[in-house]
DNA sequence: GTATATAAGGAAATCGATTTATATGAATAA
DNA sequence: TTATTCATATAAATCGATTTCCTTATATAC
């Protein structure tokens, strides 16, 4: 009773005297099988413990039944909570549609290991994650008629689908909500201008202070990256001048607890000095003192209507192009 | 010029006037092909844009270069940060030899998903992470010789692998610690019974609370699951009896919060009351208040080591049973 | 009673690579 | 000079399913 040696289709077929085609056709619970004939390779098929080849499978039908998606790979930890939200919403849907997941970590330098796989037939679709705007292979992407969406990437044009938050009603109400509780100098931690989002909630800050009338000082806007660390080094310069801001808005929660750092190190106090907001409602918002108030993304939901999406391409339920905001929501915590 | 007609080896073997073998040596860096022979080849591959199908690749010479992760789901979100950062290690290792990941949130009831997919030849190797002791199907996988590695499992058997932290050693180091700084009385919020990280930590507290020949009070040990809301329900009664423990030690990071919830929400103080302590050292560890005091696991390292191992079986450079086990480290911060 | 669906099933081609086995000419060894 | 090796290359089989295209018998419609 060797286990390794597989039993294939045409061993059932075999057995039962019928042809590879009345088993697939079992196999598929497709029509024009008789009952009885049904019944008896059923059977065969537990006695021996049959399992298709699903290499073989994909191979003619040309489905693979497997999206990927694409992770950007940044320091140590590729996977931060915010990535983990979106995939738990992305694995949530496509279970449920028997596709599997396939993870790719990229870094985003390197864009020669993504164009194999989707060349080379292994996924029937992609998901891109936080991927900045200039890259080139995205375009042949489109090029080839391959099924993909972005997610959290803005991308105004016929040929791309995305779901993304509203960044910049998100960043309104976090000016609405600071001007509120009587703040009026306003300083903005930016995340990298190499992505919709941070361009997208730059701009909502601009907008949300002419709406106030209030001024908008330009030293005032901290350029940097989506990155907890470098939004710690850059809104130093915050606080080097006599003239400071009350209310720091950030472009993502890691930046903002790098802006509460700071704010600690040069001896002042949050929320009494310094109102500190960010964006996302990561994990560790609720758990950080004192608790970050925060702009939620839906990040599981941004992942459901991703993968729901993408499988209406994939199954070509859908011709139209998909343009999605999903709406934010002000979360009221401590730093404010 | 339609992008959609994909170019096979075939047509490059025809347009080069060679038969498919040698194209296929081309593109395998294979010997026996002359220089002339394979710069044409090479040539016309670029000017076609040919990129080999790697499902037909898979079919044939019976790898997937990809391997699988089990990811046990619960609640919402199945990617925690521990599970992130074993993920980071695995990565890193397997794209240096080309392999891919695929990823399997499984529910722990359900194991169908899995077998149909190890069955299916999908992947060359599986790789576990949290999975509870008495899982059927694992003997299966066993039987037919699949390629598999524990990940934080320890399974004492010839025919299991496994890649575990000095789960009892770390502890201790707890033990040890908390005694150095005059606490005496110690609770432990123990997590599943169902798996062997929490057995073998419960088994390194007794073991150090003898050491050190202090008395085991059962009251304080206190039995749940590795989740932070269970960890805050059942700790509650630690603090309703008149003597109280004064260290209390937590069989994971997650636990360890919940504890300290507990602990503020009882109106004392961490750590002038208690000295909380927990296990692996996630991220938020870090960023609570007060920052928490744990037995650092390397995650990453064990993902590194899971992914290597794994390739070794894959490969066959590898024949016996690897049973290995990691260091811990005492992260000391400001819960105890 | 004949024409026409419909159900049941099979044979061969196909998907796109790799593996295996074989052939040929040139170079080297005996 | 003959035998052997080596480099180069090919044809055919194979991997294990599905797809496509038939065939046959039976049921239904007209």
């Amino acid at each position: 009773m060797n286990k390794n040696i597989k039993v294939t289709i045409s061993d059932i077929a075999r057995e039962a005297g019928v042809s590879k085609m009345t088993v697939s056709r079992v196999i598929n619970d497709a029509s024009n099988v008789a009952k009885k004939t049904r019944t008896k390779i059923q059977k065969l098929i537990k006695e021996m413990d049959y399992q298709p080849n699903l290499i073989a499978r994909s191979l003619s039908n040309k489905r693979t039944m497997t999206i990927g998606i694409l992770v950007p790979k940044r320091e140590k930890i590729f996977l931060d909570n915010y990535i983990a939200q979106i995939l738990a919403g992305v694995s949530e849907i496509i279970k449920k549609h028997d596709y599997r997941i396939m993870l790719f970590p990229i870094d985003i330098e390197d864009d020669s290991g993504y164009v194999s796989i989707v060349r080379g037939n292994l996924i029937d679709g992609l998901i891109l994650l936080k991927i900045s705007s200039d890259d080139t292979w995205i375009n042949s992407l489109a090029e080839i008629d391959f099924p993909f969406v972005f997610v959290n990437h803005r991308r105004e044009d016929e040929k791309f689908n995305f779901v993304d938050s509203e960044n910049k009603k998100g960043i309104k109400l976090a000016v609405d909500y600071l001007y509120s509780l009587g703040r009026r100098d306003f300083a903005f931690v930016a995340g990298s201008m190499n992505e919709t989002n941070g361009v997208d909630r730059l701009n909502g800050f601009k907008e949300a202070l002419k709406d106030k009338k209030l001024i908008f000082n330009d030293e005032w806007i901290i350029k940097g990256e989506f990155n907890k660390d470098i939004a710690f080094e850059n809104s130093a310069k915050l606080f080097i001048k006599k003239k400071k801001p009350d209310a720091i808005i950030c472009s993502d929660d890691y930046m903002a607890i790098g802006v509460i750092d700071r704010i600690i190190k040069e001896g002042f106090r949050v929320p009494q000095d310094f109102s500190v907001i960010g964006f996302d409602d990561i994990e560790i918002a609720s758990y950080i003192n004192p608790a970050l108030t925060t702009i939620r993304q839906p990040l599981h939901e941004l992942g459901v209507r991703a993968a729901s999406i993408l499988l209406n391409i994939i199954n070509k339920r859908n011709v139209n192009t998909v343009h999605e905001f999903l709406e934010v929501e002000l979360i009221k915590r401590d730093s404010c």
